[in-house]
DNA sequence: GTCTAAGTGTTAAATATTACACATGTGAAA
DNA sequence: TTTCACATGTGTAATATTTAACACTTAGAC
């Protein structure tokens, strides 16, 4: 039985390698080399990229010759799992805070379409009374 | 000159740690091991929470002879702190996406204030035509 | 083809983290 | 005030993470 990835287990330097990967969407060795800001050598990156390829974080496919790798874990699936941990970890019982802060965020940009998805929402869960 | 705690350099225990710590305001070191699924032994917690202390993420006060833990770095500091992370790392872009999946997890009340609070955010938003 | 620059995997060593055994301290009940 | 259950701090060992040296491969310029 094959343990399936999960974001929380990852080392610091893992978790540094993967935040980047679903920044950027996909990367090699030097894209993610480049963005660590305690510049390691490309080798540790490398290695890195292999330990995370061998739990199961990283694909890779080969591309001229260099390895470009691509998370596993599709990227709605990790909004959602990074959204679940801090919600249930820092704002419990605050949901609305969370949402607050988002919207104060002036990179908080609203299509016409999300504004009115946002406020259906709302009022349906008025309607719910919760 | 003294580093300022960076809730992103946690080790991986630690960062479990202090999960457990902000989840329920405080802790003691029982607290902390009935939490952590790999019971590991007290003594063990007990280390982690000085480091912690020593790197400035806890601080304690002696209660009846046992050690409270509290994090220094505030509540809503820390929440501002990780939603920031999320966000530039997985929502860039799609801000709303965030908003729109914390609103339909069914834990979300909201009271009255805060709907109009969030209603009003938006419609700010669409008047400055973001 | 040959050369070079830049990619790769592997292994082993250095460092950091985590775990625990043990000695010691403390509060509360008898 | 003695005793006991349950705290704590520390030093050392075990483990995990991170690093880098080295040898090999490949694409493209010549």
């Amino acid at each position: 039985m094959e343990k399936r990835p999960d974001l929380n287990d990852l080392t610091r330097r893992e978790r540094q390698i993967m935040d980047i990967v679903y920044r950027i969407g996909s990367a090699t060795a030097v894209d993610v080399m480049e963005r660590l800001s305690d510049n390691p050598v490309n080798a540790t990156v490398r290695t890195m990229l292999r330990v995370l390829e061998e739990k199961g974080f990283l694909r890779h496919e080969s591309e001229k010759g260099r390895y470009v790798y691509y998370p596993t874990i599709p990227l709605t699936s990790a909004r959602n799992k990074v959204l679940d941990n801090i919600l249930e970890t820092f704002f419990r019982g605050a949901e609305a805070n969370a949402v607050i802060s988002i919207l104060k965020k002036s990179e908080a940009k609203l299509s016409d379409e999300e504004r009115r998805m946002i406020i259906d929402l709302i009022g349906r869960s008025k309607k719910e009374g919760r």
